[in-house]
DNA sequence: CTGAAAGCGCTAACAT
DNA sequence: ATGTTAGCGCTTTCAG
């Protein structure tokens, strides 16, 4: 069995109480005596048992971070991130993947409550209903979802399709599409808005295709889509979308950017290996799971149930090798 | 604050300790009180506190899991697997990256070591007798190295590549290279083994280009030595490195599979979508999770020290397209 | 089958 | 500055 506070005491010849206050409120005890118990601690190989402590101070010092699909590309940068944020501030986390099932989110949110100060909840497929009757019971910060009056890390995907719309307006693109996603969903919403009030704007013509699955296969399936509404330029739903975009009209033998340009969204790695390198609106998934870190630990160290937070953060374009100016000559079909 | 024990006990009309075999123990209590208790407990939306639970039983029900790098494509199907197999059987996962970094990695067992049950180590930069040393506190499970004393799961990355050599051979390539990692990876060295002896049986020409580092970079600069080589067939330390050789050949004119063929190991995401697609040694990562996690549980069930298991998964050649037939005529160079 | 009591490792008033 | 005491939520003998 490993040392308890006890055997410290014990080997140090003092109280438990001190050696206890040696660890958490060190400038309580006198410098001498604290070298003491430091020493019988390093000694015996002493780390306190931080559930033990949870116990009394009610803070486990542990955070939960639910995510949909932890093999999705699109989180580990996140749950990476977090993790060494909360890490720096004395956190563990518990990661777990729902599979995205709103059951299994439902029931871990539950078992992992009472083992935490808070969770992070990113995407969520739960209801917003739901989420809010959680909440009651531990904090939440929700990435990449509204949900009314509690804390959220949104990252600005409109602004992103705003600049994606812009640079192919700037390439000389009149025809554009947006390969849109699942209906339901937040993001895609924005950014059918936004391409939108940007093609308005411009002057542009934009089509809709869509809505399509967010997969690999989504782009695959919309190709055809792509190809008959005679679009020179078009912004995927996600990065996934555009691989098997780029992937589908390949196979109908136009070529990227040649024939048509394809911006994604998300930057993940996958779309910077590939050829062509993919122009994407990156989401500053890195700094979304710091911020919701900040926000959740804020949130758990205020007395009461605190204001709810909305941070927002920028997206940004970063143009690579999958968009070009359109062909002069218009194709047929 | 949330419903306890005591509460559940009040509003049931029964002691403390029945309530604690309701859920422990349910066979132990009379059918009629247990359903009383029951009632109680879902009504108060009564949960067990798992860590006032583990300081009694000495059982957390926690699993640590530590990788180096959360963010390469390699972890997160096993860190998935690792997840949700735990999950089914009752335990909950604190995942943890070192960055790559040895001290962190050990400062991270020791804080967690009192939390968990048991420790999964990915590919540990640790020495072997940090691991050792660190393994008398907890049962630790390493995947994807050897460490002696410990049990372990190891994917037969040997039989992969000889696969792999045997599959350019009977394409016709003659001349092959092995785009080497880093010297002191496990890993490399049985890929070294394996494909020199598959080259010796097969009577090929085998070139070791090496070391390098295990990224896209190293496979990037990496190309320069293979057109030097003059080889046809090449098996890349991992898909990382041959996505970058792809690319360094690429930029040197030399096409894949048309000019020279590549192979890489692991089978991650980026790889799939890459084009041409990579042809591959597939790495077993989320049947080594769950592997890593029934030998886990199976040491911390057992009373004392358990004999350390050794599990070998087995890996396969996933056939796609960047191999194919050499050239017929030989190119200058 | 159920209650009583002790204790897991630690912290937090309260004394001294 | 340090010792005393009680107790966090739960399990586990031990009685009855």
């Amino acid at each position: 069995m490993a040392a308890t506070i006890r055997d410290v005491a014990r080997a140090s010849g003092v109280h438990v109480s001190t050696v206890s206050r040696t660890f958490s409120a060190p400038h309580l005890v006198n410098t001498e005596t604290r070298n003491r118990v430091l020493a019988a601690a390093e000694d015996l190989g002493y780390r306190p048992n931080r559930a033990a402590r949870a116990l009394t101070t009610g803070r486990t010092h542990n955070l939960g971070l639910i995510v949909a699909d932890i093999a999705n590309p699109f989180f580990p940068p996140l749950i990476k991130s977090a993790q060494a944020h909360a890490r720096e501030r004395d956190y563990h986390v518990f990661v777990a993947d729902t599979d995205e099932d709103p059951l299994v989110e439902e029931e871990l949110i539950q078992t992992l409550t009472k083992q935490v100060d808070g969770v992070l909840l990113c995407s969520p497929r739960l209801s917003n209903r739901a989420i809010e009757r959680l909440g009651a019971d531990v904090p939440f910060v929700v990435v990449n979802r509204r949900v009314k009056g509690m804390s959220t890390v949104l990252m600005d995907v409109g602004h992103g399709a705003r600049l994606a719309v812009a640079h192919l307006a700037s390439l000389g693109h009149r025809r554009i599409g947006l390969v849109a996603g699942p209906s339901g969903s937040w993001t895609s919403g924005e950014m059918r808005e936004a391409a939108a009030a940007t093609a308005r704007e411009a002057g542009l013509d934009l089509s809709i295709l869509g809505p399509n699955p967010p997969t690999e296969q989504g782009g695959l399936a919309a190709a055809g889509d792509v190809v008959k509404a005679g679009v020179t330029g078009v912004l995927a739903y996600n990065d996934m979308v555009a691989i098997g975009l780029i992937e589908g009209l390949y196979e109908r033998g136009l070529r990227v950017p040649g024939d048509v340009s394809v911006i994604g969204v998300d930057d993940i790695v996958p779309g910077r290996l590939n050829r062509p390198k993919l122009t994407t609106v990156a989401m500053p998934t890195s700094a979304a799971g710091r911020t919701a870190v900040d926000l959740l630990l804020q949130a758990v160290g205020a007395k009461d149930a605190a204001t709810p937070a909305l941070t927002t953060l920028e997206t940004s374009l970063v143009v690579r090798e999958s968009t070009a100016p359109p062909p002069s000559i218009e194709r047929s079909s």
